[in-house]
DNA sequence: ATAATATAGTCAAAGTAGGTCAAAAGAGGT
DNA sequence: ACCTCTTTTGACCTACTTTGACTATATTAT
């Protein structure tokens, strides 16, 4: 059985493919939809509509309240890779950094055996580390392969 | 009497049969089926469907949590995968696991674009290490790419 | 203005599910 | 009996999901 999360974020989706890379949502209706808690939605905007996987959100309370979720516009592949190398900074968690993955790939950047195969470098490897120090290697090494897939476009 | 865990292995390796070399599974189900403690069900997975055993493992974890278990095709280049990763094992000098990288593409099994983007997960990270450290992790992530590339063959 | 109503946001707790590890139990060999 | 290897279990851990109580903000009615 899928979890809710999963159906909810395909859901949204499917919806921005009809409009434009943009959706305008009731969270209310929508969760009436689901049937589940109005928060529901926002976990799942949480987790799976960050700026780390290319999405805007915009919102308004009250009264005809709303929420708008805007795919990022891409900039050239080589301004988004600077920018995606600039966010990774030198600690980054597992999580964030897969959603980065997620990113790359569905910004045709890399392709989905790329990604999973990126993915393999960052799981977390069975060398016993301090969280603290595991964060700043999965930094260090998706930053490497950032660069060189700047790199690599360049070349090209 | 057999020991439960070859009777749990077997469960599994007729599954596989049935469901083209791939079966899903919910740990706490099969444990609840055999009577026995869901951790059961790991020592299984470790001591019966490792790589080395030619398996590769996926799960996730919370609601509609899996675990996936992909059996790793035997034609030729699953099995120059699966002697190199052998090769690999838990310490690798950086040297070495570059001399892999450039085998693994001269076979055909990665690309170019691909053998760069390992070697980047590979390079030196500015975490500092003991080198005792940095061979395990090295030969830890070389090891987890080689197992993604073996995991794709077969779901190709 | 103020109050009522309609939304959305936050956060922590509960729920679900797999992972790890070490100790206890069992089986076989000497 | 004793040692060793394998199996089995349970306590504790980590990760992901779902919910609900409480909060914040906007609109509408009085």
């Amino acid at each position: 059985m899928k979890p809710l999360s999963d159906t909810i974020e395909a859901f949204i989706k499917a919806l921005m493919e009809e409009e434009d890379s943009q959706v305008e949502l009731k969270r209310n209706e929508l969760a009436e939809h689901f049937q589940c808690a109005p928060s529901q939605i926002n976990y799942v905007l949480a987790t799976r509509f960050t700026p780390d996987h290319g999405y805007v959100i915009e919102s308004r309370r009250g009264g005809g309240g709303y929420i708008r979720i805007v795919r990022i516009a891409s900039s050239t592949p080589d301004d988004l890779l600077k920018t995606i190398y600039q966010r990774v900074g030198t600690s980054i968690s597992h999580a964030d950094a897969l959603r980065i993955l997620a990113r790359l790939q569905s910004e045709g950047i890399v392709n989905e055996r790329e990604a999973h195969l990126m993915a393999a470098a960052l799981a977390p490897q069975a060398v016993p580390l301090p969280l603290s120090l595991k964060d700043a290697l999965c930094a260090g090494t998706l930053r490497s392969m950032i660069l060189e897939l700047a790199k690599r476009r360049k070349e090209a």
